[in-house]
DNA sequence: CAGGATTTTATCGTTTAGGACAAGATCAGT
DNA sequence: ACTGATCTTGTCCTAAACGATAAAATCCTG
């Protein structure tokens, strides 16, 4: 199956790095805008750093972009819930 | 104007509450499932506590929830980016 | 290739997420 | 009200995020 696909971080990191470079912004501009350092976005773009959600959020409102379009793709709408009552959970003990 | 309004994490909180008792699971099963102990899973939804991104796709994954409606709204569509070039950054120093 | 700009990496100090555990607080049922 | 179940809160501890700063690496562009 799908090897080297990367990790969550690595692909959050990569949409912010986009949504910065479409607003012809440097590192140093997102930190004075978003207040995270330009230092910490770095590992952050890379996917090296694990993001506070609060961080997201305020990196994505600097960079008037939809957080939830920077956790994932917008993947058109597969997940909803096909899951009414019990749905294949194992918690007997 | 909306005075009262719940900060982000509060409301990323309350959906995760909502997510978790439509699966019928109670704290500890959660945790159990999510890696996240049971306190923690507290604090996060009921908006105390700022999570990391990783936490959050455990939790997601856990749910079988879309981390992305766990963020926020599924908002129409209205984002996407109407921006062009320069739309009113003032980082002249 | 040189030189400046941008990004990456490293170190240090502070803050906070998160586990473990225990002690309250809430909320059913009976 | 009593019991049991679930949720909340508190303390202590470790690991990791984050800012600041500086130094290295990379990317341009002339």
């Amino acid at each position: 199956m799908g090897a080297i696909e990367p990790d969550g971080l690595a692909k959050v990191g990569s949409r912010l790095r986009l949504a910065r470079e479409a607003n012809d912004l440097r590192l140093r501009d997102l930190a004075l805008l978003s207040g995270i350092s330009a230092p910490a976005l770095s590992l952050i773009e890379t996917g090296k750093r694990d993001l506070r959600l609060t961080s997201l959020f305020r990196i994505a409102a600097a960079l008037r972009a939809d957080p939830r379009d920077l956790v994932g793709e917008p993947s058109s709408k597969m997940s909803a819930q096909p899951q009414l009552s019990d749905k294949g959970y194992n918690l007997e003990d």
